[in-house]
DNA sequence: TTGTACGCGTTATCAC
DNA sequence: GTGATAACGCGTACAA
């Protein structure tokens, strides 16, 4: 027999009255809710929460993919497990690797009723065999989708690099190498496009052969800055994918007897603390605002409350790399 | 209806039968394998996760607990979500803030049947609160935990410290600060004990007045050193609760023209990534196998299975701040 | 305010 | 190999 069993033999009420105690219903006489409260209590008594969900189709859970839990996404990361624990929901981390396979598991856990909803901070799957698990629960992406079958929060990161650019070429830089993330996603192709208009505009060449993709670490920083100074022209200035590969760059940078920034000017993406402790120039990128804004796209569907995101704007941060 | 009375009708077959075909038992005719798992196939079938987990009284969800998602926890976290998938398990994280109740609504879900087990990389409640919890299933903790209530895979960080002193004296440095973690932490005692013992051992001064506490990330890093250059003496070399506080004493150090190492030395743990890049010498932590290690010991009791684990040690990486 | 009866979707234990 | 039947623990129309 189950406490719940054992709470309704022991209080004399019934199932119904139990279970309105339990969920704080007000249509119980205070000395109903008084007793069945004392013998729970007493019995030290939780409700299953498996019974719950299944019954009310609803486990406040909600599902978080990425490929893994890098330094890049950990302010996401912290900041929606935050706001969803506010709101009583948990956070399940799927990490898929890049595997299709692996991330599509994220997604069967919707239909499957093991999640509520689900956010993708990075996917690998194409939008058109996601967009089928849509009828299952609300979905929302960081990441920027092409074609709007899944809802993104995403800002137009060309924006920040922009920002990047101006503050470049005001300060006189203009042969600028740019260290791309993966090659196919659609911020790195909003920043090439960012890049190509800006110098365009200007009148400015635009470097092709400075390209660099797939550069995410302070490893692959460092790499790319070796096979830079092999080439046969030097560039002023580096625009990096993210803070770490700025770090790379300026510690490469450093080791080689280059002058910050009066031979090399280096910019990185994001904002971090580190950034701010190494002096790297950067842009104010408000990811854990971002975050909230993901999950308030999910609530609005599962808590049935629209919820006004704030307006969100990148920022130059100005320090002694530029 | 639900799918499995529909799969039921239209094959013909028992609620038993089919079951047993979901759940892959060997103890089924062909002919009534094909049939219906033609008929799952054509319903786009999946099980209910909740109800099975209703029934068999296992989520295959364990949660892990921390005080916040930071760089210092990373490489365990994304570790342990990886290996528990390899075993059909998912992760749940549950982040505290540091604050008591919050950290026992992890435990509670381990009542309510929410989570299969429990790992522990932060906790501020006391061991004897914990430890009702352990009937409801499987616990292990990162952190070193005194009185052996919960168990741990802890390693004694001591013995890290013991390598980077042996390091530095045989360097000539004999004038050490010591930056730690939380001060209440075991591990903090742990390295504290470590420093006194081996200074005493080798009849060299024990600095209590350089003991710095709470400092965990490069911005603190950074404030310490302005406390020490502000003081009426400064230490040749720095021990750092981890490398993030090692980047801020570098970086603050360069800013101040300091010669590394020849004014100030300074070492790190846990050989990050960036240790690496920055040149920073550290104390390789093996810190994704730590999490292996956690896995298997909570694999032991759900899984029924004992692994071996490996013997692990923590290294000296030098490099250029030594 | 309280109780009845049923539903949620699956696993498990028996028989046969 | 197959099939009734009973759990699993709780929510909830509906009626009283």
């Amino acid at each position: 027999m189950s406490k719940f069993d054992e709470i309704m033999k022991l209080s004399g009420y019934s199932r119904a009255t139990v279970s309105r105690v339990i969920n704080h219903s007000r249509h119980v006489s205070p000395e109903a809710r008084e007793k069945i409260t004392a013998i729970m209590k007493q019995l030290n008594y939780v409700p299953n929460r498996n019974a719950v969900s299944l019954s009310t189709g609803q486990t406040n859970q909600i599902g978080i993919v990425m490929a893994s839990t890098s330094e890049v996404v950990l302010s996401f990361l912290n900041q929606f497990v935050d706001i969803a624990m506010d709101y009583g929901f948990q956070t399940i981390i799927y990490t898929t690797r890049g595997d299709k396979e692996n991330e599509l598991r994220a997604f069967e856990d919707l239909r499957s009723k093991r999640v509520d909803g689900l956010v993708i901070v990075t996917c690998v799957n194409k939008p058109r065999v996601l967009k089928a698990y849509c009828e299952y629960g609300p979905i929302v992406s960081w990441q920027r989708m092409d074609s709007g079958e899944i809802p993104s929060i995403a800002m137009d990161q060309g924006e920040g690099y922009r920002l990047a650019l101006e503050h470049l070429v005001a300060r006189g830089y203009t042969r600028i190498a740019n260290l791309f993330g993966r090659i196919e996603s659609l911020n790195t192709q909003s920043r090439r496009e960012a890049y190509e208009q800006f110098m365009q505009s200007r009148g400015l060449p635009v470097r092709t052969d400075w390209y660099h993709y797939s550069v995410f670490t302070p490893t692959d920083g460092t790499k790319v800055l070796q096979q830079l100074t092999a080439g046969p022209e030097m560039p002023q200035a580096v625009l990096c994918a993210n803070d770490y590969v700025a770090i790379g760059i300026q510690s490469a940078a450093n080791k080689l007897g280059l002058q910050i920034p009066r031979q090399l000017a280096i910019v990185g993406f994001d904002d971090t603390e580190l950034a701010d402790t190494l002096g790297i120039t950067t842009i104010y990128n408000p990811i854990a605002e971002q975050a909230t804004h993901a999950f308030y796209r999910l609530w609005a569907v599962l808590g049935k409350q629209q919820m006004e995101p704030a307006q969100l704007q990148y920022k130059l941060i100005a320090r002694q790399t530029t």
